[in-house]
RNA sequence: GCGGAUGUAGCUCAAUUGGAUAGAGCAUCGGUCUUCGAAACCGAGGGUUGGGGGUUCGAAUCCCUCCAUCCGCACCA
């Protein structure tokens, strides 16, 4: 059961009589922001104070006066301005556990009205490997997707696969001019994935040399500017001159800035330079950019070679990937790619067209939209499409296919100008009474405070992340045992749980819409808000079970009651009753951090205490010993729960 | 320049979306192992929530204004 829910209700009945809109009174009943007011309150009172023009308090009075809660709670008390303390019965605490005990979904309830969501998230480019980038989405679209389903919601997960855009004309390129045949029979991916970051690497020299002079004349622009400005006189006007100190110091740091860039990517091109057999192969590849986009513009247009190349590399590349998303435990129900609505893309263009949506602007075919300065464009002047384009054929095909209440994307908050655009052409093109969420999240910092990247400044790839936190897991686990509780094997295993869960949970337990700075050390702590401190309390439920000789299914089924004898089995178990409301607080706004609070601050918190205050195997009695040993079982298997929804593993020993 | 975000303890982050005394972890200091896993627990110090003004019973949260940082801004995704 939700208490929280049922508390709503309770109120909801009472409020009715009083005002019309009640929605907004009845979020404002929540958990109690400190137990000594109780386990809930109400806070619905005071803002009734003008819209009733009589006293907070009163009011308070009148609604505990009228609602109908002896059942569940003790004798509602008023508070200051008027705030209403709910404190629970323990007897219906009690009733409550024992029904959770029995129950397999330990007591969560399936939504009153499911809805149908699509996901779309991770999204990687098959093309080049997948990086850090790639996580926050993949890690938080599966904790969503698992999360809405364990809610009764239909959930399709779509992995909207980057399969169709210029990487694919790139490694053509490269598979064109340098491919080692031999590489490429033994390890085709392995050598595919060398001629991208081949190709990349000459474009990246071949475009910087080219950009070179501009920069160059840049930079003496904003140094004459800054001599200019330096040599202007003063005004006579304090305020103003003070502004134009801070300009020129602006200015300055720019300028230090701009030629501290230059002198590193000169010295970087330099160093390409050196290397004769690089010189000579970027001379002979001057003009790869468009060469690629060539290639890319030949195999959008069907061209026979283009095409046989793409259909041979597109299952090999997507294989890799698949890899990954195994040692994630990360699956989709489908992997539409941008491939997949390549002849859609025509018609989209027409609707638009016919409608009169869209409209030519300097050879592009653009859509204005009201409230943005700079319209989306579905066409280039070219002829190609963009992914505005694709992401239209992608709703139009969902909303067929798949008729959703909502469409969410978990994708980087700097597209969130994309997507404002494309939910506002899409409501323009008749897709009104769909959700379009864009659920963004920031980016991975490094330790340094900028984006995530190794030191030679290269972005960091997700395979050897993954390997890095599960041997450096391995270590942990291995160093922390003193009593050789496991086999060689069994560390092998574990490290994988808690390598992966330790990223998975990392990533998780941040706010998604701020950046985060990416820490191993962090979120492979043994201490604080980490999978591992979630997956030891877990341990150590199992391991009480194992020392006690305990049958755990068969005490759940015996008819064995918890009973609460003390206050740290009572406030336990009224948090051990929060995962309905956790789950609910987690999906109200797509925020997975929701849960993790509430696993680690409240239940693990909780747990702690009890463990402490509260012997299991030598409890007094031996009512008291089932009792307490069946509150360890429901507190690890919401702990358990709460992780696999999240996409992480739990260990019986570690 | 325009638009969007962010600014919270020394550091990394929370804060149930306007609620009671702003919380955790790390770091620092002090206490707890012959007793179910000390990988743990208990306690202490540490804050003008970037500055200033406003809205109201009540503000980290909403409005205005400065300051700082980040991001996006017409044919890449």
């Amino acid at each position: 059961m939700n208490i929280l829910q049922a508390l709503r209700g309770r109120f909801d009945a009472v409020l009715s009589t009083m005002v019309d809109e009640t929605a907004p009174l009845l979020e404002m009943i929540r958990p109690a922001s400190d137990t000594k007011f109780g386990d809930y309150q109400a806070n619905c009172a005071m803002p009734l104070k003008k819209k009733l023009g009589r006293e907070s308090r009163e009011i308070a009075a009148e609604i505990v006066e009228k609602i109908d809660l002896s059942d569940m709670c003790e004798p509602l008390e008023i508070a200051g301005p008027g705030f209403i303390n709910i404190k629970l019965k323990d007897a219906w605490i009690e009733a409550q556990l024992a029904a959770a005990v029995t129950d397999e979904r330990i007591g969560v309830p399936l939504v009153a009205e499911p809805k149908k969501y699509i996901l779309d998230f991770s999204s990687p480019n098959v093309a080049k490997p997948m990086h850090v980038g790639h996580i926050r989405s993949t890690v938080i679209g599966d904790s969503l997707a698992n999360t809405l389903r364990f809610l009764g919601h239909e959930v399709i997960t779509d992995n909207h696969l980057g399969d169709w855009g210029t990487q694919f004309g790139m490694i053509i390129y490269g598979f064109k001019h340098f491919r080692d045949n031999d590489a490429y029979a033994e390890s085709p991916v392995a050598e595919l994935s060398r001629l991208y970051r081949e190709v990349r690497k000459i474009i990246d020299f071949v475009d910087g040399q080219k950009a070179l002079p501009a920069r160059k004349a840049k930079l003496s622009e904003m140094s004459a500017e800054l001599e200019e400005r330096k040599a202007a006189p003063s005004t006579g006007d304090k305020g103003a001159d003070k502004k134009a100190a801070k300009e020129l110091q602006k200015l300055e740091r720019q300028a230090n800035e701009a030629s501290k860039e230059l002198t590193k990517d000169q010295a970087k091109l330099a160093e390409l330079a050196a290397d004769p057999e690089f010189a000579k192969l970027a001379a002979e590849h001057a003009d790869i950019s468009s060469a690629v986009l060539n290639e890319t513009a030949k195999l959008h247009a069907g061209d026979e070679e283009n095409l046989a190349l793409w259909h041979e590399f597109l299952p090999k590349c997507r294989e890799d990937i698949q890899r990954i998303y195994e040692r994630l435990n990360v699956k989709f129900d489908h992997e539409l790619g941008e491939s997949f609505y390549h002849d859609q893309l025509a018609p989209v263009v027409d609707s638009f067209i016919e409608q009169g949506f869209a409209k030519e602007s300097e050879g592009a075919l653009c859509v204005f939209l009201e409230g943005f300065k700079a319209p989306m464009i579905i066409r280039k002047k070219d002829g190609a499409f963009l992914y505005a384009t694709t992401d239209l054929a992608t709703i139009q095909y969902r909303m067929n296919e798949w008729r959703p209440d909502a469409i969410l994307y978990v994708v980087d908050f700097r597209q969130g100008d994309h997507f404002e655009k494309l939910f506002a052409a899409a409501k323009k093109w008749g897709y009104t009474d769909v959700e379009l969420k864009h659920v963004s999240f920031g980016t991975v910092m490094g330790e340094d405070g900028k984006p995530y990247k190794t030191r030679s400044g290269d972005t960091v790839g997700l395979e050897g992340l993954l390997d890095e936190a599960v041997s450096r897991a391995e270590k942990i686990v291995r160093s922390n045992d003193k009593d050789g509780l496991l086999s060689d094997e069994q560390y092998k295993d574990v490290a994988q749980d808690v390598g992966i869960g330790g990223l998975k949970y990392g990533d998780l337990s941040q706010n998604r819409e701020t950046d985060y700075v990416f820490s191993y050390d962090t979120m492979l702590a043994l201490r604080g808000n980490t999978a591992t401190y979630m997956q030891y309390a877990y341990a150590r439920s199992q391991s009480i079970f194992r020392n006690g000789e305990i049958d755990i299914a068969a005490l759940r089924s015996s008819g064995a009651k918890i009973c609460i004898t003390s206050p740290a089995e009572r406030a336990l178990a009224t948090k051990v009753l929060r995962l309905p409301e956790a789950l609910q607080e987690m999906v109200a706004d797509y925020r997975p951090n929701q849960l993790t609070i509430y696993l680690f601050e409240e239940l693990a918190k909780a747990y702690s205490t009890f463990f402490e205050q509260c012997p299991v195997l030598k409890a007094e009695t031996a009512e008291q010993k089932q009792s307490r040993l069946l509150l360890c079982d429901l507190t690890a298997r919401v702990i358990q729960q709460g992780l696999a929804l999240l996409g992480i593993s739990t260990v019986d020993k570690m």
